[in-house]
RNA sequence: GGGGGCGUAGCGAAGAUGGUUAUCGCGCCGGCCUGUCAAGCCGGAGAUCGCGGGUUCAAUCCCCGUCGCUCCCGCCA
């Protein structure tokens, strides 16, 4: 009995029409005379009923479903009387009249029930993960996730882009994150790496002429998983030539409202807000910052130090900073709540979050007798008002911004400041282009090798490495940062002169990226690119808190499918024919291991 | 590598200063029921309280260890 209709597209306009279902069982509700059956597909449910009237074997049937059986209805399109129409469900003025049923296959009880979203524990849900996507909730971000790459796709091909694909083994670049490694059973003790990002092949692209390029890649990185990211994730990612970062965020704007107005209808204002890098910092203590709600930092290291408390002025006097940041209302906290607040500034690496709150008579408890003399100065500088928490971090300049950036994400959770339908976007912009590398004492760069340091440091950058601004941009949703990119370098001599700083020798560059700086020996063009991370956009879209509920198949934190029990052991013969031997760890090596690394 | 949380029936949870038979909802099995839509009512089965060790007359509860999952720091150009 093949489908006629779909579970979710009947109206009583179709009264009286003879149909077919297919679908699941969703509910039945067994009345003894009478019995009830929401039938599920993807499209929705309807009701089908067998009632006194229906032969006893249908009625024995229907008696013997159960939940997500896979079933075949044939019957008849009935409106339902006044009383009995459902107007929580969209076909709730019709129901089936079954006349025929047959059940394509059982199904075994369930390990979870297949409900608007699964209570099971994610692990469960992993392992039955077949079950868990037939949810309602899962339906929907699975179809949504389908519909952004959709829109993505439709309007960069309008915007003149060509869907190019680029190979998944390729050569290990061992820069940035852990590279996962394909042996080669051809050439023995050699590997593929899996890409971290199209990067290399998307520049080579552009240097082949293909002007505007775009791909749905799948990028694999080797680190430890979050709430945010896993193994393997999906990126639009995309390369333009001849073009300035302006040209690169007006397509991504104009994509991102391209999607969001196609798939949710929702307008989002172009063009996004600018932050740089140091301000974002600065005020909010993070790079990417949420602004759905403000809560900004107010620096007062030059008032500290007219205070009485020794701690924040030798904090001052050996080059570190004071940020403050004012909470309204907030004077009414818990000791408790603010221990917890100075719990997430310690996580950051802050030594401590001092506090005081202001009363109508001036400041009180915390640190408030210490700036008894500038009291009113503190107040004002604040903008502060009876019935405020301040709060502040005294540390150098990195620290105190992030560990207090910590405090404001967290106070933003906790009292609820962001609204989930509410979608802030912001570039941020004018990245440092090398950071230290703490390991070596040297400079390393800050995105990647090939980001073009700004006109204006050209001339200085060997000298001030750390004062360089790249050419390099974030773009940042409500606290996330959902793309990435820069304009890249084109110039050889830019480019040695980048290896140089961060301590490549010729040869050592030549190795790793040779077949890039091989092309661009002929002719590169000018060039720059994004890639938005599709997972945490169709995250953010959904209001789901994990990327995993937004990836069909995810892994787990420790990098595992429950499903398919991946990762796995190999045959001995599998092992044999690609050269590798595994090597057993044992309390021994190990200490081997870690004398080696010392 | 480090820190926090969780682990009790198929699922989700509750629980006891350590003491006879470990509780509730859903699901499952059986019965009743003619209009429900999270149907209802009656009855039943189902748990070595993650695993190992210790303390104790007695441990699911306390202690130590361990495993698993999860959130976070590190890591993630």
């Amino acid at each position: 009995m093949k489908r006629s209709h779909t579970c979710g597209e009947l109206t009583p306009a179709d009264k009286g029409k003879q149909i077919t279902l297919n679908g699941w069982v969703h509910r039945i509700r067994d009345h003894g005379g009478i019995h009830f059956i929401n039938l599920r597909d993807r499209y929705g449910i309807t009701q089908v009923v067998v009632d006194e009237t229906a032969p006893q074997t249908l009625k024995d049937l229907a008696a013997s479903l159960k939940f997500e059986y896979c079933i075949a209805v044939r019957g008849t399109v009935r409106p339902r009387p006044e009383s009995m129409v459902n107007p929580d469900m969209p076909t709730g003025s019709i129901e089936i009249e079954a006349k025929e049923i047959e059940v394509l296959s059982a199904c075994e009880t369930l390990p979870f029930m297949v409900d608007e979203r699964s209570e099971a524990r994610e692990e469960l849900r992993l392992k039955y993960r077949f079950l868990d996507l037939r949810s309602f909730a899962m339906q929907q971000n699975i179809r949504l996730r389908h519909e952004v790459s959709f829109a993505a796709r439709e309007y960069l091909v309008s915007k003149g882009f060509y869907e190019i694909e680029t190979p998944t083994l390729i050569r290990s670049t061992p820069e940035g994150a852990r590279d996962f490694l394909v042996p080669s059973r051809i050439k023995a003790g050699s590997f593929y790496a899996l890409p971290q990002s199209p990067q290399l092949f998307k520049q080579i692209l552009m240097v082949s002429g293909f002007d505007r390029y775009f791909q749905l890649a799948h990028c694999y990185r080797d680190e430890d998983a979050r709430g945010d990211r896993q193994p393997e994730h999906t990126q639009i990612d995309m390369e333009m030539s001849f073009v300035s970062k302006e040209d690169v965020f007006e397509v991504v704007e104009g994509m991102l409202s391209h999607v969001f107005k196609k798939t949710l209808n929702i307008e989002i204002p172009t063009p996004f807000q600018r932050i740089p890098f140091d301000t974002a910092m600065d005020l909010y203590g993070s790079d990417k910052p949420d602004l759905r709600f403000g809560l900004a930092f107010r620096d007062i290291s030059q008032l500290a130090e007219k205070s009485d408390f020794n701690v924040f002025k030798s904090v001052v006097g050996d080059g570190g900073v004071i940020k403050a940041l004012k909470v309204s209302k907030g004077a009414a906290f818990s000791r408790k709540q603010i221990d917890e607040l100075e719990k997430a500034a310690k996580t950051y690496g802050a030594k401590g979050l001092a506090w005081m709150k202001v009363t109508d008579s001036g400041l009180d408890g915390g640190i408030a007798r210490f700036f008894e003399n500038i009291t009113d100065t503190l107040i004002s500088t604040m903008e502060a008002e009876p019935g405020d928490l301040l709060l502040f971090v005294a540390d150098k300049w990195k620290t105190a911004c992030t560990s207090l950036g910590a405090v404001r994400s967290k106070l933003g959770e906790d009292l609820e400041l962001g609204r989930s339908n509410e979608y802030r976007f912001c570039w941020v912009i004018d990245f440092p282009l090398f950071e230290e590398d703490e390991e070596t004492g040297g400079w390393a760069a800050a995105h990647h090798m090939f980001t073009m340091p700004q006109q204006q440091y050209l001339d200085t950058m060997e000298k001030d490495p750390g004062a360089v601004k790249g050419d390099l941009y974030d773009l940042v949703c409500n606290g996330m940062e959902i793309a990435s990119g820069s304009i890249r370098i084109h110039d050889p001599e830019i480019q040695k002169r980048i290896f140089n700083i961060v301590g490549f020798d010729e040869e050592e560059a030549r190795r790793r990226f040779g077949f890039l700086l091989d092309a661009f020996q002929y002719g590169p063009p000018p060039h720059g690119g994004i890639a938005p991370g599709l997972d945490r956009l169709v995250m953010i879209m959904a209001g789901e808190k994990t990327i995993r509920d937004v990836i069909p198949f995810p892994k787990n934190t420790i990098g595992a499918s429950p499903m398919d029990d991946s990762p796995s052991l190999v045959d001995e013969d599998q092992l044999k024919e690609l050269h590798l031997q595994v090597i057993e760890e044992s309390d021994e090596s190990e200490g081997q291991d870690s004398q080696q690394q010392e």
